[in-house]
DNA sequence: CAAATCCTAATTGTCAGACATATGAAAATT
DNA sequence: AATTTTCATATGTCTGACAATTAGGATTTG
């Protein structure tokens, strides 16, 4: 693990990408403890702070834990799905809400990827899962419920859909994709009867899934799909004529 | 923004947490330029080593860039398509490798995705994806070629498959699926028969989307799953069987 | 002897001050 | 007017110091 102090590149951007390189190639494996601070400051023959500034990149992206005290370190991170989950969430919002990313495409991504799941959800979801997609259902039809709050609440459904296909790597892919949607989802005014509607086909979802038949579920979510668009549509359309003639 | 010195969380993670909810909510918005690390060691009454190091932490995650000299500093980024794709393959590679994540649930996922950019890219695709496919078919069927080439080429063709969907939010969200199969796939050892059965399939997944046919591709790839997960579990009982009897 | 307490060493977290380096803009020079 | 120089500002790195935390050993105590 060498660094080029010639390099153009900042000395902590150097030893981070080196440090990351060793645990991915998994020369450094789950838990092993890195040198302290003050030996990967000789191995590098830099000064603290720039090893220090190192492992806080390395830390915030779960690769490493660190410690104090006597034991303490640096200590090579296995990494959670509750960890990824978050990260992955952050970032899908981040890429959708900076990217200008029509709500046509993400949509599109979203439903695409949740009837995947959809055949193995239906052969395999728990009473658990069917029991929280219908109080979420429930929830949905309280009246008073603010917007954001609805939207919450979809989201809530739709992660028990996915988490019913019992493949925690398709939960982790799934997570970003459903819930990056909701800032989008929360420029949409729900009206009461747009309400129905999409309470109605989460109520089509949860039957099938409760008969386990996949065709049935993609069918409800390929037409959630395509009510969604409309909704989406009609916000941005009249956001345009809002901006043409204000 | 405000943070609690008396908390036990570290101060520099307070202040990146503090300054990513203000970016995730749009309080700061893309380009924007923070305060210098000067002012913000006076918002928060903190040493500038604490600022410093929250502000690699939002880096890491590419969040932020800064910039030195005179009109220098950190400015809120525009997170592209490509960094989140190398940021959400290098997670997904980890989340795999470290998670003992079975080789069925794997490539369950990853094919289940994959098949869900099926009828889109069947629509879409244009000549480019499917001559790049074409070449990396021919590429596959070099003699001599490594298990690690072959695989490299096999995420290619794959990655053309989805790119093909013309859909980037897909696209982004199947980059981890499919790259972080990679490790666990050069494990596997190809015998030239078993690249001949998979080059076939890819063939017939190329020739399947040449003539816009989502159910051949869809059909495919799921035969191409099977032969996969096939080979994985004789692998997966080879090692188990010489770990039993040494 | 056992248990509780104290002490110590190691390690990370934070701070202050200094200098190096990069960079745009203003000022001086040609 | 164009070029060069200077300068102010900002981040990058280094040093040394002290605080906070923690495990484990040494010491005291019942």
């Amino acid at each position: 693990m060498k660094i080029d102090p010639s390099s153009p590149a900042d000395l902590s951007v150097q030893i981070a990408s080196a440090i990351r390189d060793a645990i991915v190639s998994g020369q450094l494996i789950v838990d092993q403890r890195l040198p302290s601070e003050a030996e990967l400051c000789a191995q590098f023959e830099v000064g603290r702070t720039t090893v220090r500034e190192a492992l806080k990149r390395l830390a915030a992206q779960s690769l490493i834990r660190t410690q104090r005290g006597a034991t303490g370190g640096a200590f090579v991170n296995r990494i959670s799905f509750e960890e990824a989950y978050s990260q992955q969430i952050t970032t899908s919002t981040l890429l959708l809400s900076m990217n200008a990313v029509s709500f046509e495409t993400a949509c599109e991504a979203r439903y695409a990827l949740e009837r995947a799941c959809a055949p193995l959800s239906a052969a395999r979801r728990s009473a658990d899962h069917l029991a929280t997609m219908r109080a979420e259902i429930h929830r949905q039809g309280q009246p008073g419920l603010t917007d954001e709050a609805f939207c919450a609440s979809d989201v809530a459904f739709h992660r028990a859909l996915v988490d019913g296909a019992g493949n925690p790597v398709m939960s982790y892919q799934l997570a970003g994709a459903v819930e990056a949607m909701q800032p989008l989802m929360n420029m949409i005014t729900f009206t009461a009867r747009s309400r129905e509607r999409i309470i109605a086909l989460h109520c089509q979802i949860a039957d099938a899934l409760d008969a386990q038949s996949a065709p049935e579920t993609e069918a409800a979510l390929s037409e959630l799909e395509r009510y969604t668009l409309t909704l989406g549509q009609d916000v941005m359309a009249q956001r345009a004529q809002a901006r043409a003639a204000p």
